[in-house]
DNA sequence: ACACGTCGGGG
DNA sequence: GTGTACGACGTGT
């Protein structure tokens, strides 16, 4: 029998451990194999003689056997391995007790590999990583320990496979309606009224369907007399369905929570998984976790939040889905549902409708965006369960590399205990993590000529492997230091050379980034899904190669060492300084700026051809020069670059795409979206800087600010551009400071007695005129305009508009006084007299060609626009979306690092 | 510039 | 389940 791993768990049967290994065939059959021949075990290190250990631990009965073992520790070079004693117990859930005791006893110095979970400890001693296909070998049994066809498995081992089995997705989405109107929900008390069910492939030749507690007949909907039969239809829907991936928008910390309450309110029990064990919820922190034996939560909420690479302004279902999928929910807000619900048929069809798109929306982000393609090759490649991947980088690396100790013969350290963790923190005030270097920015406008990016291939890999830094390569004993061939950080850390001992951090960085290259080149040849999955997996590759240099120093790290961090920043910051002094001898550049792996040069050329030879020629000149692997690649061509401070900047940026030039704004750390600026702030910052690069025209800039302060003071700005959004958090005489949504919020309870705002509401205010202390001029957006109430224009100017434009006016050389100041006006010459004011880029390619590119269309009427509008929307009144090289659709953000 | 506190998504 | 756990952005000093 052949499967592809799911998941795994144990369960003991007389008190002996039998692994449950869930899997998936190649038709798509659901497998679970039972193995009983693994015993848990550990190793430690003797405080004591032999035989005094020996005979202490004849007589705990939780023992089962002792042997001697010989391993290489894992921190600092070892010339030869260590005296072990192999300890094996007969249940993995005494082995916490067994080790303290050991500790206590002062039998045990040292332990190692006894935190390891007993399931990991099965797939690296028989060398399966996640999703594994295997092969095992035993014979078909009935057991109620499992809900899936059931084997009993003698021999299973890995085999070499690449597909995936075909996956079952099942999304659900719940609604409920708090009883007491006023009150937050309450899981003990108010039922659930809904549950949409949506499936890829199709259940019974449904795509998706809801289940509405009360009856109700209508298309793809199924009603019940009460809450505990809608329930029980659940159950049974996942019973038959047997879906691989459970997935909906949040279900971590709020669905399947809130279901498994109103399973135990029920007196139902919680089998949503595929054994005998009932589903169950823990949290930490934000970071609901839901397990569901057999099958794999996938939270899209989660992911998104958790995705370094796409960041977006809010996350609810309703962004997220308009920018990935392009589609919306349903319009039904929270406060209607009670209505909707208690209301007459057409209402509880619209939230049946509601409550189906949600459903539909998460899977759809699920699988039309492949969000689970990089997680998939991450399980592959660290060999973490899928269903253990969505976590930190922490546990990919150490499994990994727990695979490579084995080996290697070496035993992985335990898991720092929290005196080890604050005994780390302690010593860090004295041996502080040193980061990189970022050289002082050349601060302002750079248009006079292209200014080139240069960027170091995977530097904190490559340093690793050329100077041979690792955990298990750095010299801690002194008199090793003289007997060994080694060489000294620039941080004072000794490492044993690479061709004496290889490190483990560099050997398997090695196999990462080759296997990393190959794919890269295999993705130039190849189209659609193979190379969506290329893709994902050179991703995955990539997340891992560069996790490993902040792992060396995270303070949870079982293999933290702190000077091996350091010696990696220590060669980083020589490194970027020794690139810098190449250049400026060698080169007629001015450094502009750099950071960690980055050089930012400033040539004389405005030609993007002649711009894009010299930044080839600097690559390769200070390539040849660096050592081993060290490799600064030539990265892109800015031909305005603005930067206000380190990490702050912007640059048009032009790149070659066959032989053509496409051109982009680009911004780093200079935001134009946050949360509680107005929208107003967003619109001018975008345009101030879209002008200053693109069209080098100064005047202009000021132009359009000034523009825009007009019409505020004038009362043009549509209000919902000076809409601020903030949410209650907790009861509103909890709050100890005035802020302007609670003081709103207290209005609109007396406005409004018998729907107030509650907890959890998201509240939209403007700041309207008057004398009363800012948080009290706080008003509804549509109250105020419904009554003529007039905003406050000097707050939008001095606290909304002012901090981040007058931070880019200043960078260029224009004085806050010429726009913001009132009264007397500076002449515009005078202010920057020997300065040339404006300029228009000269650039020597087709300009015409270039027109077109960027423009905003309107959603709604497909009008196109050069320029936003000043009212932020189309002449009909649809919104309108960015369009970039043809595609259409809202930036979003892309911040690397 | 730093330390400390709050909040998120869902209904 | 041989585990004990976030990170961005806010305000205040």
């Amino acid at each position: 029998m052949k499967f592809q791993i799911l998941d795994i768990d144990y369960f003991l049967n007389n008190n002996k451990p039998v692994l449950r290994i869930f899997g998936k065939q190649e038709d798509g059959t659901s497998v679970c194999g039972m193995y009983d021949k693994l015993e848990p075990y550990f190793y430690i290190r003797l405080g004591v003689s032999f035989d005094k250990a020996l005979d202490e631990m004849e007589k705990m009965r939780e023992i089962k056997n002792v042997e001697q073992a010989e391993r290489f520790v894992p921190l600092g070079y070892q010339t030869s391995k260590t005296k072990l004693l192999k300890v094996t117990l007969w249940n993995p859930q005494e082995v916490p007790t067994v080790k303290s005791k050991l500790i206590e006893l002062g039998i045990a110095k040292d332990i190692f590999e006894a935190d390891i979970l007993f399931k990991y400890r099965f797939m690296i001693d028989h060398g399966f990583y996640g999703m594994q296909w295997v092969e095992a070998d035993g014979e078909s049994t009935k057991t109620v320990k499992s809900k899936v066809k059931t084997y009993k498995i003698n021999s299973i081992k890995p085999i070499e496979k690449q597909e995936n089995a075909p996956i079952s997705y099942m999304a659900f989405d719940i609604e409920c309606v708090p009883s007491d109107p006023k009150r937050p929900l309450d899981a003990r008390k108010d039922p659930i009224v809904m549950i949409s069910l949506s499936f890829v492939p199709e259940y019974r030749n449904k795509k998706d369907i809801v289940l509405v507690a009360k009856p109700f007949t209508g298309e793809g909907t199924k009603g019940f007399a009460n809450e505990k039969e809608m329930l029980e239809e659940f159950l049974n829907i996942i019973e038959t369905y047997d879906p691989d991936v459970l997935t909906g928008y949040n279900i971590n910390s709020f669905d399947f929570p809130y279901i498994v309450e109103r399973l135990k309110q029920n007196k139902l029990n919680a089998c949503i998984g595929r054994t005998d064990k009932e589903a169950f919820s823990r949290e930490f922190g934000i970071t609901n976790e839901f397990i569901v034996t057999g099958r794999v939560v996938v939270d899209p909420y989660q992911i998104l939040k958790r995705d370094p690479w796409v960041k977006f302004h809010r996350y609810d279902l309703n962004t997220v889905a308009k920018q990935l999928l392009n589609e919306e929910k349903h319009a039904v807000e929270y406060g209607e549902m009670a209505g909707l619900w208690n209301g007459g048929k057409e209402g509880l069809s619209r939230l049946i409708e509601y409550c189906r798109r949600d459903a539909d929306l998460s899977l759809k982000l699920v699988l039309n965006r492949g969000m689970l393609d990089k997680f998939f090759e991450l399980s592959k490649i660290s060999g973490l369960l899928l269903q253990d991947v969505f976590g930190g980088q922490t546990r990919r690396i150490e499994v990994m590399l727990l695979h490579e100790f084995r080996k290697r013969d070496f035993v992985m350290s335990a898991a720092p205990s929290r005196n080890d963790m604050s005994r780390r923190t302690g010593e860090r005030k004295d041996n502080e993590l040193k980061g990189a270097t970022v050289l002082e920015p050349k601060k302002g406008l750079h248009a006079e000529g292209c200014v080139l990016v240069l960027d170091f291939k995977s530097l904190y890999p490559s340093i690793m492997r050329t100077f041979n830094v690792s955990p298990d390569s750095v010299l801690l004993d002194k008199e090793l230091i003289e007997k060994v061939k080694s060489h000294q950080s620039p941080t004072g850390t000794h490492f044993v050379d690479g061709e004496i001992y290889q490190g483990i951090f560099p050997f398997v960085l090695t196999k990462l980034l080759d296997a990393r290259g190959a794919i890269k080149k295999q993705m130039k040849t190849s189209a659609g899904d193979e190379k969506r999955i290329l893709n994902a997996k050179q991703l995955a590759l990539k997340d891992i190669c560069n996790s490993f240099y902040g792992y060396t120093g995270y303070i949870r790290a079982r293999l933290y060492m702190i000077d091996v961090a350091n010696s990696i920043t220590g060669y980083g910051r020589d490194n970027i300084e020794k690139t810098r002094k190449l250049i400026e001898e060698n080169f007629d550049v001015e450094v502009v700026y750099g950071d960690t792996d980055s050089i930012f040069l400033k040539t004389k050329t405005t030609n993007l051809e002649e711009a894009q030879e010299l930044g080839t020629k600097i690559s390769k000149f200070i390539t040849e020069r660096l050592p081993g692997y060290l490799e600064l690649e030539f990265e892109k061509i800015y031909r305005t670059f603005l930067i206000l401070s380190k990490k702050r900047y912007a640059g048009w940026k032009f790149e070659k795409v066959g032989d053509k030039w496409n051109d982009e704004m680009e911004m780093r750390g200079i935001e134009t979206v946050r949360r509680d600026w107005c929208m107003l702030v967003s619109d001018v910052m975008n345009e101030v800087l879209r002008i200053v690069l693109k069209e080098g025209d100064l005047q202009a800039a000021i132009t359009c600010v000034k523009d825009i302060l007009d019409k505020l003071r004038k009362g043009k700005i549509p209000m919902e551009k000076l809409t601020i959004i903030k949410g209650i958090t907790q009861s509103l005489d909890a709050y100890k400071g005035t802020l302007p949504h609670i003081e709103l919020a207290k209005k609109l309870a007396i406005r409004n007695p018998h729907d107030p705002p509650k907890v959890g509401d998201r509240l939209e205010f403007v700041i309207i005129k008057g004398n009363q202390m800012l948080s009290k001029r706080s008003e509804d957006p549509r109250y105020a305009e419904q009554n003529n109430i007039q905003i406050d224009s000097d707050y939008y100017i001095n606290s909304q508009l002012f901090p981040p434009i007058e931070r880019i006016f200043a960078a260029v050389g224009i004085d806050k006084s010429e726009i913001f100041g009132s009264g007397h006006q500076a002449s515009l010459g005078d202010l920057l007299s020997g300065k040339k004011r404006t300029m228009k880029h000269d650039i020597e390619i087709e300009y015409k060609k270039l027109e077109g590119i960027e423009e905003f269309i309107c959603k709604k009427c497909n009008k196109s626009y050069r320029r936003i509008p000043l009212s932020g929307v189309c002449e009909c009144g649809g919104e309108l979306l960015m369009s970039y090289h043809g595609s259409v659709g809202d930036k979003i953000i892309l911040d690397k690092k």
